[in-house]
DNA sequence: GTTAGCATTCTATCTTAATGAGTGCTAAAA
DNA sequence: TTTTAGCACTCATTAAGATAGAATGCTAAC
């Protein structure tokens, strides 16, 4: 955690604690009275108002309006997933029914992750996310051209995740059925169990020592190539419709902005992955109304895990819970942690 | 149309004109001061509120309250559609963008199909809909198993728009490389060019001459075919952002709605098709607050326009514009037109 | 058939008052 | 030194009443 707190001392947590968690569940401001009837600790509100005073001041809770009752800052919730919050594990039950959910149908990784950030939905009642599997953690299984006009082919890539990955290119000349067919056994000769970021330099490579034989076909293979289109992470975001449920999403200009994450997730996935990336060894991380470059979303929180697939030192992607800064952490956390790891066994199982 | 409207004379079709006009450029009720202004016949607002009252009798209008101006009914809006409305033509220069728009990059139909979508958005400022063409439109260009595990293979199938479907399958005994490889060029052998819906009647008919010389392959063909799911309708929504700008949307309740229309839009396909298919001569339709199964759009409206590839006498798609009820019917229906025709012509040339 | 006039209806907005939740501060109690 | 009772004060929320304005429906006159 990058972010510097102030120390407080251990009355002055339980009080922070036991605001943000009312703050949680009730969704509205919290008084003294409130605070000290919950803790029972024989203290009066007049104490509890002092210790909140200190803690306002320290910038971990705000008031709405003069003499209204205190609601958490971004500080307040960071502090609160950080230090104070207790983990609350998941009944047998629960992950029994994650399993099964997951594993219910065989299917490629981008169903496996849809159905993934569905489910994460429909148990949370929030939105659900989750990322397709890093580029550079797939291989290529199959590189096929097929051809749909006399210039026009378009370009299959199966990787190792039974994703499809197609491009549509226009050449400069037609290509005969025979050339394109050879072309096929040739790409698929070079590039089978290549990464798919390194398609052009090992193409680049193989060529080279067989250019004079092969003129022709080389030309080609490297001009189509060229014609790949970087690929674009991507992020399926789930039962968005959960969200107006909260009370905070009744405007309907907060809610838009998901719909804008909705049409352009890369600012959010880059945000997150860096986030992850952050942490020493890769896990769970919470973002509290975090900052994207195009949709302002600081209205929401992110519990997002990361998962494994087989040994990889590095995470292959995430999934996550998308919903307002007030949500109950405590529960979601050991929901994505388990989720997370489950569909990274699930897609080791599979595809590899 | 198939809806049977009371009759109603010259000057009540100029009110009834005059006031889903005005009520569409100014989402207020309409009152008779307002109409007598704007028609400029020398008609006072007295006279103009007796033939209000016979119009809302007859059921174009409502009024919000007793004593309120009017707002055009359901009924009144597709009377106005139907009778009214005076179709704007797209200038020269609107042409000349959808078509650049749209030609500015060659691409599978599925991605030609999303940009229409959005670029009916952003003209229109609603919500842009875009169908993929049906499946009976297409024929399969390629058909490929991909090994991913023993017993794991993806089928893909190339349609001859360039789309893929992909189906996931677990054999039941591991299938050696040849075996796949022979199968493979045997399915393209027997499939190609047949209508993805007719997938496994053709190769029934096909394995049954074979069926004593190649006995292995034709029992495991079968056994592939009939595991792959029936493909399902598809359609791209967007820039419903946009909704969000509309006073009628401004409670979040409406616009839920549409996002459950994205998760699931195949009950509104079915309406949508109906509808066109119930017109003598496949042509634009509008639908006013459509009832579908699932969720309640009974405050949009809907203008679409199906397109067809080459000379097919059945449209193979729709695409179309999602609103308000309230919506600006006479400007989005030559935009809407223009597009489908574009639409069906780029898909025509690229593709066949 | 058309329209002026008028009572009527309903919305929207503003003011005022009352209520209540909650705070901050001070001075006394522990 | 810490805790707390007491009290004045702030602000949001709600309800009630008053006023203005936009339309209407209806009647009687043109």
């Amino acid at each position: 955690m990058n972010t510097q707190f102030p120390v407080i001392d251990e009355r002055e947590k339980t009080i922070l604690e036991a605001v943000v968690h009312i703050y949680i569940t009730t969704a509205e401001p919290v008084g003294s009275r409130t605070v000290a009837k919950r803790l029972g600790l024989n203290l009066s509100p007049a104490t509890i108002r002092n210790v909140m005073a200190d803690l306002e001041e320290m910038g971990f809770l705000a008031q709405v309006h003069t003499s209204s009752g205190r609601v958490p800052t971004d500080l307040g919730y960071k502090y609160y997933v950080a230090y104070l919050m207790k983990v609350q594990e998941l009944s047998l039950a629960e992950r029994e029914r994650i399993k099964q959910e997951l594993m219910k149908k065989i299917d490629t990784a981008d169903q496996v992750l849809k159905r993934t950030g569905y489910l994460l939905a429909l148990i949370s009642h929030q939105a659900g996310l989750a990322e397709l599997p890093a580029e550079n953690t797939a291989v290529i299984r199959r590189i096929e051209l097929v051809p749909l006009l006399e210039r026009h082919v378009a370009l299959l890539i199966v990787d190792s995740f039974g994703c499809v990955h197609t491009s549509s290119i226009v050449l400069d000349e037609a290509v005969s059925t025979q050339m394109l067919e050879s072309l096929n056994h040739f790409l698929n000769d070079i590039l089978f169990n290549v990464s798919i970021e390194n398609i052009y330099s090992v193409a680049k490579e193989n060529l080279k020592k067989n250019f004079d034989e092969q003129r022709k076909l080389a030309e080609l293979t490297l001009k189509i190539l060229t014609r790949i289109e970087p690929p674009t992470s991507q992020m399926f975001l789930e039962g968005t419709n959960n969200l107006f449920d909260q009370p905070e999403f009744q405007e309907p200009t907060k809610v838009r902005n998901i719909l804008g994450i909705m049409e352009n997730p890369t600012p959010l996935i880059k945000v997150l992955r860096d986030s992850i990336a952050k942490l020493e060894n890769p896990q769970r991380t919470v973002l509290i109304g975090p900052e994207t470059t195009t949709e302002d979303i600081s209205e929401f929180g992110i519990i997002a895990s990361p998962y494994k697939i087989d040994d990889q030192k590095e995470p292959a992607g995430f999934i996550g819970i998308l919903g307002p800064k007030r949500m109950p952490y405590e529960q979601f956390s050991a929901l994505v942690d388990y989720t997370a790891n489950m569909v990274g066994k699930i897609l080791s199982r599979l595809w590899r």
